[in-house]
DNA sequence: GCAATTCCTACTGAATCAGTATGAGTTCCA
DNA sequence: TGGAACTCATACTGATTCAGTAGGAATTGC
């Protein structure tokens, strides 16, 4: 029940392009500097959302990255997608798999629960945009709680 | 963002005791048997169950498991804490953690989706009871959805 | 042409995970 | 009283996944 390294830096990424949004392209190396993301294994990843469409990359000298759509057109679900495969909290609640599930599902007590934890998490995922993202940072208030309790 | 198979076959066979629940004790060997989970390792996952005072094993012939509590008051959550550790999403937003965190935290983008995302999982996993299981096999209904598409 | 950059494949070392092996301690029953 | 049926405890292993690296080809601006 852990989220991979390749979302968690992917969706820091993507969040930098983000912010950048409107100007050049921006290159791998700068970003990856600014995150503190090792290089060429960001690159990977920018290699994937590519094919995902929701980068795209310009070659060459002053070459880099820049979104394929809007900000608020990209979902965090998107990124975790397009670098981790299909979202599943387990094989037997799978997202996409129509039928050929676990043949045990119908009489299985713990199916519903899979299923609702699954549902809960695919849509918080696919109702977050990178719009949403900058807008919190923002307004960073929500999260000043500091001041250890004793 | 998956779940261990620990917690897989620890919710499935506690759902198991939890339905044998008013009579003896169960023997770990009938319960691994009729969910089709390895025994021995099943009984390293009961063994930190009881350490969690979920169950209570009695020994010797005859003996066996059952619940410690009743099954309104056992939640999934309690079971995966039990056999898997505390529930964390990433390092950065893990429960129980007061202060001690990511540094990047203040101005990171992604932190508070992580968050909401930790809090989602964890509110579907603790206000779900091994009672409200049970009842919702037995009302099947909803689940029903079979005949093959194509 | 050369420097900066994206693009692509393959490899590796480490960590985690699922599952086994082995044996000691306890209790019921014949 | 002996043994079968259990739980309890620790340690090990093999497989798989994960995070990160290496090396180099293709493209573009200056
Ligand atoms: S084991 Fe597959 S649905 Fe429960
Ligand atoms: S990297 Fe730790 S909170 Fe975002």
């Amino acid at each position: 029940m852990k989220l991979s390294s390749r979302t968690e830096y992917a969706v820091r990424a993507m969040a930098e392009l983000a912010e950048m949004h409107g100007g050049g392209p921006i290159s791998l190396r700068e970003i990856a500097a600014r995150q503190d993301i090792p290089e060429k294994y960001l690159e990977q990843l920018f290699r994937q959302l590519r094919k995902a469409e929701l980068i795209s990359g310009l070659r060459g000298a002053q070459g880099g990255y820049s979104l394929a759509r809007e900000p608020c057109e990209i979902t965090v679900g998107d990124i975790m997608r397009a670098v981790d495969g299909p979202i599943a909290v387990c094989s037997c609640a799978a997202e996409g798999k129509g039928d050929a599930d676990c043949e045990r599902k119908s009489h299985c007590a713990a199916h519903p629960v899979w299923a609702k934890l699954q549902d809960g998490i695919v849509s918080i995922l696919d109702s977050t945009t990178l719009y949403d993202m900058l807008a919190k940072t923002a307004t960073q208030d929500m999260q000043g709680n500091r001041g250890g309790g004793s």
